[in-house]
DNA sequence: ACAATTTAGTTGACGGAACAACTTTTGAGC
DNA sequence: GCTCAAAAGTTGTTCCGTCAACTAAATTGT
């Protein structure tokens, strides 16, 4: 979090740092750490918990499976953190009428309000976010993920 | 890991994982399991083991403190891991001469054939990644890291 | 129609990272 | 020179995400 640059600055460790992979990772932490203090104060949420929410209630109405489909996230991460939000009564889950196994998931009403109060909220940030730099930069710095999202899952070795 | 557009494809679904925080998150979280396999196949270590190895490599010899300031990692993990590297006889490290609180960590001959060794490996990673996008496209991509990192720290809301 | 495979979802175990409390040593202020 | 604050590291706790094992239900193949 002490980002001036310190007295005993080290061009060699300074390098080291622009690692591309490892420039990732702290824009990633320091956002989720931004991301989490705003959910927290606004609506209680953690991070993993708002976006199973933003799925559900962007989509209407989903199952698990889509959930984790589309999300890529862990199926028992979504399974618990699915549990917490019904606990706290901001989804419900009912049955498909055909297929016992799967539960369709939907926000409450209570969800819905939270949903409300803070996808705006999350949108801005990210709006500020994007006010950093051009839009035509966004747009590119979306390629470059995509292309980094293909290759690491492409590169044996 | 199932990437293939689900056949049950849901447009909504689908616009809701372009937040662009959440599709930083991703690509991380990827660009990691990669990072690791190569770390673990090659040299036997973990992702975080091998960031404070290079930083000691890189510098030469540094104290846990600097290693710290300049990774923005957290102290407990900086300690943790450089007790390991030692235990392994990776990283030696010393007394300072005037302050006996401070340790200085420098590598070890083996310590330093595991870096040898390693680095290649991650800058011919690095190397392929960049290789998907233009050398243009990594600057602004760059850019706009650093952007949001500043953003990110900023924010007050 | 029944065996075998696949899919949905839950749960337990494990590991690693964040946070905080604590020790020890050094430096600063009076 | 003594007190107090700051810095360097260590260690404990806790939480969260990943992996893997498991149950139950549906689908496929013959």
């Amino acid at each position: 979090m002490n980002d001036e640059t310190p007295k005993d600055f080290n061009p060699q460790l300074a390098q080291l740092s622009n690692f591309l992979t490892y420039r990732i990772s702290r824009v990633h932490q320091k956002l989720n750490v931004q991301a989490s203090k705003i959910l927290h104060a606004s609506v209680g949420l953690t991070l993993t918990q708002w976006r199973v929410l933003a799925f559900i209630g962007g989509a209407g109405e989903v199952t698990a499976s889509e959930l984790v489909r589309y999300t890529a996230m862990d199926k028992g991460l979504v399974s618990r953190n699915a549990k917490m939000l019904i606990k706290d009564g901001l989804v419900a889950s009912s049955n498909h009428s055909s297929d016992s196994r799967i539960h369709l998931l939907r926000l409450t009403r209570t969800g819905q309000d939270v949903f409300d109060t803070a996808l705006p909220r999350m949108r801005k940030r990210q709006a500020k976010l994007a006010e950093c730099v051009s839009a035509q930069d966004i747009e590119i710095f979306r390629r470059v993920l995509e292309a980094f999202e293909i290759a690491s899952e492409e590169m044996e070795n």
